[in-house]
RNA sequence: GGUGAGGUUCCCGAGUGGCCAAAGGGAUCAGACUGUAAAUCUGACGCGCGAGCUUCGGUGGUUCGAAUCCACCCCUCACCA
């Protein structure tokens, strides 16, 4: 019996870890010195997501550990659309958009991985190998070693096959075939032996590892990252507004951090193992200090700290905190005009007023329109309970119709500001 | 191609001529309680501040009146060929 690699067992510590290709040759294989191994990611949008962070972070983690991690942007497969697990076929994106969202997701991958220095990571495009590939060439040399009769029998694709009336086009039948030819492409050019991705990856992955081993005679590994779910069963990384994005243009750092300090209790010290760099025992010590003192737990915050950090870096923290600071401590009073245009520029959500568009338009109308909710009606709805407050002061139904007094110079802060508040967490921040 | 079942508001799912903007559940939003958590309870939940306006696969029709009846069409599912 070898030593157990300390990666390998961190990795187990914080279960991030769903399958892997045989336990012993992996262990032995990280012991062996400095591993290349890969992570595909697609462009399916023009940021990546909370979805992302894990495999994301996972090679980083084996970067850390002094391993070579290669970032693979999928500009072909991208073209191709994965269908693992999909109970439909999906809409094609065009080449340009594909090609430019690539462009997007390698710049926000550089933001994680280090890519400088000759023997560092590398940043490839399964385009590079693909795009110039002729159909009959890929048919003899590719396609011969994939029997139909196993494609068929993935579990991945087995709903769409099975089921009546859903059906899978040929294109995204591929996509097992160009995700198996990434990896024996990865492992002629660089030496990759390790594949890691998501669990819903595995059938994909391991088709790269017998085509590898048809084509290069090499023997490869993988490690597949368990699915993310939540305690309560939804779907983890949505909120209102959709997916939480990397991309601070389209999740703000301040909308971000807020997202991981709602992490219900049942979910967030096993995130904080997933998302962050912690060494597991702190996060045993913080579980514990948790458990043992009353009221409001420190578990949320760390993780909102240290992953918003990761993502967003110290600035992008330091705006959320200072945000929901002055939002969130009741005190709004302590803020300068200057606070108030940071506010805005912080990624707090706000919006110009026109005075005289005030005059006609219930409160009602005004806050929708302004995205604090999805109908009036959920607008008056909370006027009615007495939970909006525009400026520290409670703002009922009667007053719908008074928009353009409420929001007259003479009550702004500082003659331009109007803080609004819709319930216990949406905060808006109007502007004349 | 044949036979049978069905398409209802975000989802599931009741509703078979007026009392239906449409039961019930889920999701969502707000309130209470708390810790910006969970659970629980309460309210809202097509759109509209309101008067009111627009829905029940589509198009036409019957009727004072249709989600409900009729005709044709489109789509889905099941079984058979």
């Amino acid at each position: 019996m070898t030593a157990v690699n300390p990666l390998l067992q961190d990795l187990q510590h914080r279960g991030l870890i769903a399958q892997t290709t045989n336990e012993e040759e992996l262990n032995e294989l990280l012991n062996s010195g400095a591993v290349t191994l890969y992570c595909g990611f697609d462009p399916t949008a023009d940021s990546l997501h909370l979805g992302h962070l894990v495999p994301l972070l996972m090679l980083k983690r084996f970067q850390d550990a002094g391993h070579r991690p290669i970032a693979l942007v999928g500009g072909a497969t991208g073209l191709i659309g994965d269908p693992s697990f999909k109970d439909q076929e999906r809409q094609l994106n065009s080449a340009e958009v594909v090609a430019q969202w690539g462009d997007c997701l390698k710049a926000q991958i550089s933001r994680f991985i280090d890519f400088s220095g000759d023997e560092g990571a590398v940043l490839a495009n399964n385009y590079d190998w693909t795009a110039g590939v002729d159909v009959l060439s890929f048919l003899r040399d590719v396609g011969k070693h994939f029997t139909v009769n196993k494609m068929i029998a993935k579990e991945s694709v087995k709903q769409r096959i099975d089921r009546e009336g859903a059906g899978i086009s040929f294109t995204e039948f591929t996509y097992q075939i160009l995700q198996s030819y990434d990896y024996q492409q990865l492992n002629s050019r660089y030496g990759c032996t390790l594949q890691i991705g998501g669990s819903d990856q595995w059938g994909n992955i391991t088709g790269g590892i017998d085509l590898t081993r048809r084509m290069n005679g090499a023997h490869v590994h993988a490690i597949t990252l368990p699915l993310i779910t939540k305690s309560d069963g939804t779907k983890f990384g949505k909120t209102e507004g959709g997916a939480v994005w990397l991309d601070p243009k389209k999740t703000s750092p301040y909308a971000f951090y807020q997202f991981w300090l709602q992490t219900p209790d049942a979910d967030v010290y096993r995130f904080l193992r997933f998302f962050t760099f912690l060494p597991v025992e702190q996060i045993a010590a913080i579980e514990r200090a948790d458990a043992e003192r009353a009221g409001r737990p420190e578990g949320q915050r760390v993780l909102a700290q240290e992953v918003t950090k990761l993502v967003h870096g110290e600035a992008g923290l330091e705006a959320a905190e200072r945000i929901t600071q002055a939002l969130f401590s009741g005190d709004t009073s302590a803020l300068s005009e200057n606070d108030y245009e940071q506010l805005s520029l912080d990624g707090l959500p706000s919006s110009m007023l026109l005075a005289e568009e005030l005059v006609e338009k219930p409160l009602t109308t005004l806050f929708a329109e302004a995205g604090m909710a999805k109908a009036g009606r959920e607008v008056k709805d909370a006027l009615q309970r007495n939970a909006v407050v525009i400026n520290g002061r409670n703002v009922g139904l009667d007053q719908n119709m008074a928009a353009a007094e409420l929001f007259d110079s003479n009550n702004a802060l500082f003659d331009r500001f109007f803080l609004v508040k819709l319930g216990k967490k949406k905060h808006h921040l109007f502007m004349i």
